[in-house]
RNA sequence: CGGGGUGUGGCGCAGCUUGGUAGCGCACUCGCUUUGGGAGCGAGGGGCCGUGGGUUCAAAUCCCGCCACCCCGACCA
């Protein structure tokens, strides 16, 4: 293929567009590969249209080559199959919900599920048929409540989602085994640096999940990784070690005054000052915290270490799929004393009460009085109060001791997640009543899996991972084209980058030629920086001895090299 | 959902305080010169000033509503 750039529909801009923060967004913009259409929406140009074709072409050969075969689905869907399920109110806002001229429901498919069940259920029926893998290509619909970031958040995008239906557990497990060594596969030919993390499993329900998250400070998922073994998990998943319960014995509880002291760090402070509980040693670690939450129509209350604070994302997640807020409205609850409070009284006050694991039996805290300016020392849990149950409610920290083993310390890290995998069970299978009927006359509940990657999404994380300060670098297995043509000189270079272009497609590799008239050479080498083609060949002064120079966008390196070489080292044609 | 900011040719911005019918740089068109890191000179084309209403002889500018976009917070005992 050989692209001229003076017919390509492209218009590079010289300037950062001023609403695009991250990179990215910025590069793709600029360098004419896509541009806004809508909140949360865009179009692809011809370049952009490229290098999503290649990311989806690597897909479907990864997909074939684990035997799954490919079906597209309308994204007009009817409403019923998913109110079925109870997804229609579930998902919530999320969801785009429309109507026909008759006034029949639909909404925009935000993700399959319900339909590939019922698909299967109206074609197969016998366990012969099974195992069944089957995918689709096309856009989903997701009325996100803030779109950011070009394609990182938008409110429709394009994704690969597979389906396994098997007929037991075992069966279940090869599937979501074939389809995380097929991810792996397409993320490492995608050039993509991934994290496999543990997820919690959420809106989707079922009982395994792992998340592919792309390393990148833009992406919008923190999880954590083990230093010294492989454990890494989505930090709404993480669980903490409980630690040993202390045999020390601790002397009653006692109550002083600590005026001024809402915050942890004041109070703190303060008890060191007054050697509360004949202790200058305090720390905020020393304190437990009790955070007021409304979870559906009810108060909340959870403790955790005063070190730490209570990350909302994993309360949600351990409470899904209840709707969790920070309590506002402290004026309706005049028995809780805002700054001040304890958990001592709680149980009388009938006040569900959760804390973190590491608030075990035995250990004693620095914490509220339930009175205005008053804490108490020695309140120990199991004698003083009692916790409803534990929860996986404070942030994680680097440094953080690994939950899988016990040398290793955990990281906080930033991703992109770009892959997402479920072994969903029985749940759609049990609504829609999806059975084969086996070798024994008997019909057999069929079990799913669930397996997304978000293939505009995965394009810009490939950018986010894959540029410098001037322009995009493609990986050569994504790129528009391998090769970019320049011609520095108006001499004789145009007519021989003419000729190269053509030699080079000949060779079966595609070539972006910049055959613009009339234009300086500091505009061709700032726009082929720009546009991120892994190699750019420049027919220059040089050409008179024979000679191009040849550029990797990838590692910086020049060389000199003869002009009827350049097609035995730029190599085999990309895509491979 | 809350807070802040911004909407003026394709992109980046000025003009608004003090109302008088729109300007700069880039990009685009034509001509001449120039050509290994975003060239010079000259001549051009292109704008419902986000949107609806109001005030006024007159509104990009003042007033009210709405919409959109960006950033921050969703974080606290």
């Amino acid at each position: 293929m050989l692209l001229r750039l003076s017919r390509l529909f492209v218009r590079t801009l010289r300037e950062d567009p001023v609403e695009a923060e991250v990179a990215s967004h910025r590069l793709l913009l600029r360098a004419g590969y896509i541009r806004r259409v809508a909140p949360g929406g865009h179009v692809w140009l011809p370049l952009g249209k490229l290098v999503l074709d290649r990311v989806t072409a690597v897909v479907r050969e990864e997909m074939a080559a684990i035997g799954a075969q490919e079906v597209a689905f309308p994204s007009l869907l009817p409403a019923a199959p998913y109110r079925a399920s109870g997804r229609f109110d579930e998902y919530g806002p999320e969801l785009f919900r429309l109507h026909d001229r008759r006034g029949a429901g639909y909404v925009l498919g935000p993700t399959h599920e319900e339909l590939f069940t019922l698909l299967v259920k109206e074609l197969y029926t016998s366990y012969r048929d099974y195992p069944v893998l089957l995918y689709q290509i096309g856009v989903k619909y997701r009325d996100e409540a803030r779109p950011r970031a070009g394609l990182l958040r938008g409110r429709e995008f394009l994704m690969k989602d597979a389906y396994s239906f098997d007929l037991d557990d075992e069966g279940l497990r090869r599937s979501y085994a074939a389809q995380r060594l097929a991810y792996t596969r397409i993320f490492e030919r995608l050039g993509l640096e991934h994290t496999i993390v543990t997820a919690a499993a959420g809106a989707m329900g079922g009982s395994a999940c792992e998340e592919f998250q792309a390393v990148a400070p833009a992406g919008e998922d923190t999880f954590v990784a083990c230093d010294t073994c492989g454990y890494a998990a989505n930090v709404e998943a993480v669980t903490t070690r409980v630690p040993d319960c202390p045999r020390t014995a601790h002397p009653p509880s006692e109550v002083f005054d600590t005026p001024g002291t809402p915050t942890i760090d004041s109070l703190v402070d303060y008890a060191n000052r007054v050697t509360a509980g004949g202790r200058t040693d305090w720390t905020a670690a020393d304190t437990l915290k009790n955070v007021v939450l409304r979870v559906g129509g009810s108060v909340l209350i959870i403790g955790v270490p005063g070190d730490r604070e209570v990350d909302l994302k994993r309360v949600e997640a351990a409470l899904h799929p209840q709707p969790v807020t920070m309590l506002d409205d402290f004026g309706a609850h005049p028995e809780l004393v805002r700054g001040y409070i304890g958990p001592q009284v709680l149980s009388k006050l009938g006040i569900r009460y959760l804390v973190d694991p590491r608030v075990v039996a035995g250990t004693g805290w620095l914490t509220g009085a339930n009175e205005p300016g008053r804490h108490a020392v020695n309140v120990v849990c199991g004698r003083d109060f009692t916790p409803d149950a534990t929860i996986e409610a404070a942030e994680v920290l680097t440094g953080d001791q690994c939950p899988a083993c016990a040398d290793g310390s955990l990281r906080r890290r930033r991703g992109i997640e770009i892959g997402h995998i479920f072994q969903l069970g029985r749940r759609f299978a049990d609504v829609f009543n999806l059975d084969a009927l086996g070798a024994d006359g008997q019909p057999a509940r069929i079990t799913m899996g669930s397996y997304g990657i978000g293939l505009s999404r995965a394009v810009a994380a490939i950018a986010e991972q894959h540029h410098d300060e001037r322009g995009l670098i493609w990986p050569p297995s994504v790129a528009p084209c391998r090769v970019h043509v320049v011609a520095a000189g108006r001499a004789d270079q145009p007519a021989a980058a003419e000729r190269l272009a053509c030699e080079l497609a000949a060779h079966g590799i595609d070539v972006l030629l910049d055959d613009r008239p009339g234009l300086s050479t500091g505009v061709r080498f700032a726009d082929a920086d720009l546009l991120g083609m892994p190699i750019v060949v420049v027919v220059g002064r040089r050409l008179a001895e024979g000679y191009v120079e040849l550029r990797s966008r990838v590692d910086g390196s020049r060389s000199e090299v003869p002009v009827d070489r350049v097609a035995a080292l730029v190599g085999a044609p990309a895509g491979g």
